[in-house]
DNA sequence: ATCGTTGCAAAATTTTTGCAATTAG
DNA sequence: CTAATTGCAAAAATTTTGCAACGAT
């Protein structure tokens, strides 16, 4: 990731490695643009501005090595580009995230996403809907 | 919907009624909040508040008449509930969003959601990429 | 030395909340 | 009359921008 930065002529600074290692390590965790920002500052005891993890988003975003998601409602997550393992199915009652694997869901998608000359981002399915608990919940005040 | 909220017993005042009608008549435009303000108060001749416009599509979303959700970066947009027509495609570039009609997405869907408890929402499938003029634009500044 | 990058502070955007006044039922 | 609803204004939350200072190359 720094080395892609370098590749591309952008500067390796102190902020843009730690924020590159958080993202590297928690990746999988749909670290916030604040919880990177917290992570970072944990790590060079609160030296770095928000407005300087969003730039540095934006900046990989440039380069194609990070995508931001708005996964239902709340602040958008993070993902690293070429993390395709899993998709999303985000609950809109509680916010929960459910991660599941590919599989036939992408031929699916691909299909669709092909006829309308659609490139479907690697990770950024989000499926909305309610989870179990929350569904059994509503179902239940609903008598 | 009015029928609804009445049976409810919630109130139906002059700007609910025209949020309702607006509401009615321009869901499929993939109206934000703002744009459901603009149109209601137009309508109105500019009375009502924002406070106004998000404390009644809260209220019809829990009634289970409205849903809001975040496709792609921007503003929240609000679908009826009961229009499960088409899914989206939302591009990560320039923010435009295909509708699709539904067919072999919903099985896929269905039984990925299903396998994990999970109830999906009638029309909250998003799916991001890049639109077919999007790729071609950052497939050429790749060279 | 250059010019990309940062921090700070202020602004923009979208949504939420407190509260007194209004109004539907 | 009563309690839900509204408008207004202020606040919250997330993200963006301007600008002078800093620092990587």
């Amino acid at each position: 990731m720094v080395e892609a930065l370098r590749r591309s002529g952008l500067r390796i600074t102190v902020s843009r490695q730690a924020i590159c290692e958080v993202l590297a390590t928690d990746h999988h965790n749909h670290l916030t643009a604040n919880d990177l920002l917290a992570k970072v500052n944990q790590k060079l005891r609160g030296k770095v501005a928000p407005s300087t993890i969003y730039r540095t988003i934006d900046a990989l975003e440039a380069e194609g090595l990070l995508e931001h998601v708005h996964l239902g409602h709340g602040p958008a997550v993070l993902h690293l580009s070429d993390d395709s393992s899993h998709h999303h199915l985000v609950c809109e009652s509680c916010g929960r995230t459910i991660d599941v694997d590919t599989g036939a869901f992408d031929a699916a998608i691909g299909l669709l996403a092909a006829k309308n000359g659609f490139v479907a981002s690697s990770v950024h399915y989000a499926l909305i809907g309610q989870c179990e608990e929350c569904a059994a919940i509503i179902a239940s005040h609903l008598q």
